[in-house]
DNA sequence: TATAACACGTTATGACATAACGTAACAAAA
DNA sequence: TTTTGTTACGTTATGTCATAACGTGTTATA
């Protein structure tokens, strides 16, 4: 079982945020997307969409499938994976490697190479904007290499945590 | 089992290099390390750098582990791993984090947040020296946050594989 | 000679992920 | 209208990665 967060967001990058406006955003902008597209919002995809948005922090693919078993469907796990990967595929769910974990994206819309910050305390993650973040660590060119993906996480401890007592 | 690479380095990232001299050179940073630390560089702990950086190439737990057991050492999973983490706390050893695998470090001696490429079709994995790549995306400083660990992967195809055939 | 620290050994189990195959719904081609 | 292909979901089994918990022998030190 995956430990519990402890605490709400209160820094910079782990903001606090009105949640019903960010998943009905999240919602609609997926919806947009799948009309667009012509792709199947399916109830499935759809519920494991909310499951992620709604809780707003990584969970295991497994947790998903718990979660899913719960709200009667059903949670063999390539029926996780198999989701996880289409919503992946067009990027409106990111996994965090270091956790093993998946995350709703919180930038979508726009074509993006995600930055994650984790805190291994808390557990809470902050997704990145490249723009804003003043980090240049996004779209870098390589010679005689061509880049499909990045994978940048920073693990540490967030200011909340790390006034806190044990290391 | 993992899937072999097929072709020798020649591109600027994926250089060419005399593995004998980096192999014995490796092998001596290390042993110093451990000297000047007062480490016990014991066979086990030697063999498993060995299994790592005479492959120079990304190896699984298990690999390590069927390695380990052809040349008649105890082969039990935790006695990878432990040894694993040890050579990772000392930065002679670290984990890609997308296949994983375990590496041995390219740029011992000092410290660094180490990057990867990584080449999906051939599986080739260099560590990208910051100070060289030109690329900035080393210790980047976050407001309310203590970076204490960068994972950094880039994902793609190097030119070698790009020429051939299937994506 | 206690005792604490360290390294290694073993068994068992937990956690993450995919292969392979089957079925149902639907739409386009024949 | 039948056939064929595609997409999405369901199920079983298995593969792959990682750690918990406990035991043993060695060495350094109080």
């Amino acid at each position: 079982m995956r430990k519990q967060r402890e605490k709400k967001a209160t820094s910079k990058i782990f903001k606090n945020h009105d949640h019903g406006i960010c998943f009905d955003d999240a919602i609609e902008q997926i919806e947009n997307y799948f009309i667009e597209k012509n792709l199947q919002f399916t109830p499935l995809r759809r519920k494991v969409f909310e499951i992620l948005i709604r809780d707003h922090k990584p969970l295991g693919a497994y947790e998903i499938l718990e979660a899913l078993s719960g709200e009667g469907y059903s949670s063999s796990p390539p029926i996780a994976y198999r989701v996880l990967d289409f919503l992946m595929e067009h990027g409106f769910v990111h996994k965090i490697q270091g956790l093993n974990a998946f995350i709703a994206c919180s930038h979508p819309n726009y074509s993006h190479s995600p930055a994650f910050v984790i805190c291994r305390k808390c557990e809470r993650v902050a997704e990145i904007d490249d723009k804003k973040s003043g980090i240049n660590f996004q779209n870098p060119s390589i010679d005689n290499f061509i880049i499909e993906k990045t994978t940048v996480e920073l693990t540490g401890v967030c200011t909340k945590c790390s006034s806190s007592a044990k290391p």
